[in-house]
DNA sequence: AATGAATGAGAGTTCATTCAT
DNA sequence: GATGAATGAACTCTCATTCAT
């Protein structure tokens, strides 16, 4: 019936299914009767279940982020090479938005895939990009969150009308301050001392009250 | 041979499970199993699985959340409300740090359960006592940020050699620096207008590059 | 219904079923329709299919012939020994007949089986009680042949109007006499020597055509 | 790549599958990976897969035995005769080992086969050439116990020492031997009476103690 | 002489759940 | 306060086979 393009529409279809289901609560089954085929069909196309998430992931995400990681190795460590970084990823999350989605609501089932492994190591690289080994915990935290916030926000604000677009460049913006702010403590202080608590402006984090139970 | 704390015990176990391999990976058997019980046991204890994550999530986020929402509600909407709001939200993450690992690394699961949708609309709730409706954009990211930076931190820096106190204390002050940003940004410009975009140093998210794939 | 016979009955069915069959054509669905119950039922009394064929075999293969092995150990090796385990071997296939039957028909697939290798090395120490290690090559021969006369002949003999217990006795009498020859030409010659080649009256294995295809 | 000798290479490792793997545990899929082709090239060259276990099993073990069955309906039914036959089917045998192998250990998969029935009346035959239709019952099991020495002994020596072809004449020999006993039994009585328990020194088969379990 | 794409049937296995005891 | 025994529904995966090209 359909010419070649068969596997092509069982990852589309499965990453529908994976991001509004659940990894595991979406059944072959299910993708299969979706497409018309039989589940054999999907057997002849990908070795496993977890092949087909792999295929997804590999292209859509691995592959981009280990193209800005290559980047990134022959830039100078700066503050600018730092912004771009995040301007790239935004990029790759913006245009693959459903499997970033998916990546992030289905963690736990990701750590049992090999690839859940590929992907964090990435992840953590593109941190490693963007920190300082041994700068101060908040700016640690900073440099997370931007990413976080990058990939996070095409979801928390999902209810909120505006284009994804503009949604992007307002993560982005919010992305790279937090990185900017990071980088700044880094070359202010010199040792874990002055660093960390705020300045400029920031109220210090006055832990008063606290109990929530 | 241990006493009538079973439905405790029960509750230790399944929620070490849960975090360690995920909600769908863990089965009641191997549940049971760890325990030293049969199955049976645990529907004498819970009417079902879902009962099982309903009454953990029930007394360890849900409750700690209302409670949040509940005191917010009867204090004015300032900044300081804001940031103390952050405080006790942070003091409720830490006290039950490896469910909130679970929710958050399982989300796809947590939608499909009626509990998902009540700590969806706290957590919303908690947001929107952050952020203002009509806030730039920029805002509204940093807030849910914010929120995402503090239950997200443990597990971010989690190979980062420090104490969790002080990986909490962190976290809670770029959520705090986040928030403040925003209320600022709220009370300086009135409109959608000026608002948005960074000045205070934050350089502008030029957009150059960005390609990725 | 039954009471607590069910894995008994289980046991039973399969065994039969297996050797009817064979290990691979013989399905769970198959076995438990016959049972009365569902497949789910097998797998509370058994961890797997392999499982329920190790039980069949350790309790009328495997512990048997160690039981025969055991008492071996620690007779002197006389001719009497060899000839009282062939009696008790005897005894032993004729005590679980369908259950040898299967493992002779299905070897191949008792290999893939843990216990396949057990029995496998059960049936190498009964052979080594049997023969020399350093006997003549027809030696051993006869020894293995004895062990694989008693087993196989409830089936080779199985068109045969006889009674089972006649034919074990012809079996065994035959594997005997095989044992004897092989003990004898043992004690009379020292090296590979004199050995082999028949005496006695046995002609020479005169090959002179030999082709067949 | 390889030229038209397709189909023999299909043969060829079908067969070293099947003998190594088991016959239901080899599939296609494997034999054609193996081999570098599809599946479908199989169908091409074989209607099944039966067919393909048919078509060398015929080659290799039908026609050889039909042929020394063919030859033995000619010749006298005497000892000389029997002996001529043993010695043809060793001939059969060692030519064709690793099938003989293959038949012996999945005796079960054969008996679902065609070419399984084809081969069990073979094998019959052969063995009424061997045996007195009412000798005694000791006489008969020597006779098949002649058969199975001669197939089963590459396989329970194949961790000795020694050539396939000293194996070969081992076998063969204590193969004669037993048809010749059973012959000159045949002889020496004429009834039921006298035959099966032996004299010439061969012990009784004194059943004395038996117990196993 | 062979492939690419697919199918239908069925395999073994696991799951949450039930209920009489 | 639990267990032993069982179920029904679903799961992932594999198989031999087909057929248009």
């Amino acid at each position: 019936m359909s010419r070649g393009n068969t596997r092509q529409r069982i990852q589309d279809v499965a990453l529908e299914m994976f991001a509004e289901r659940g990894y595991e609560k979406s059944s072959l089954r299910e993708i299969a009767e979706q497409l018309g085929v039989t589940k054999a069909a999907l057997y002849y196309h990908f070795k496993t279940k977890e092949d087909i998430v792999i295929s997804i992931v590999d292209d859509l995400a691995a592959k981009p982020c280990a193209a800005i990681v290559a980047w990134a190795e022959h830039q100078p460590r700066t503050l600018e090479t730092k912004l771009e970084v995040l301007r790239r990823y935004s990029g790759a999350v913006s245009h693959a938005a459903r499997l970033f989605r998916f990546m992030q609501e289905n963690q736990a089932a990701m750590r049992e895939l090999s690839i859940g492994e590929t992907m964090k190591s990435h992840i953590f690289t593109l941190l490693d990009l963007l920190r300082d080994e041994d700068a101060a915990l908040a700016d640690q935290v900073r440099c997370s969150s931007a990413l976080f916030t990058i990939h996070a926000t095409p979801y928390t604000l999902r209810e909120i009308g505006a284009t994804s677009e503009e949604k992007r460049k307002a993560a982005l913006e919010v992305a790279q301050e937090l990185v900017t702010r990071a980088h700044q403590d880094g070359e202010a202080g010199t040792t874990e001392t002055a660093k960390g608590a705020g300045t400029r402006g920031t109220p210090k984090a006055a832990e008063t009250t606290g109990s929530a139970a």
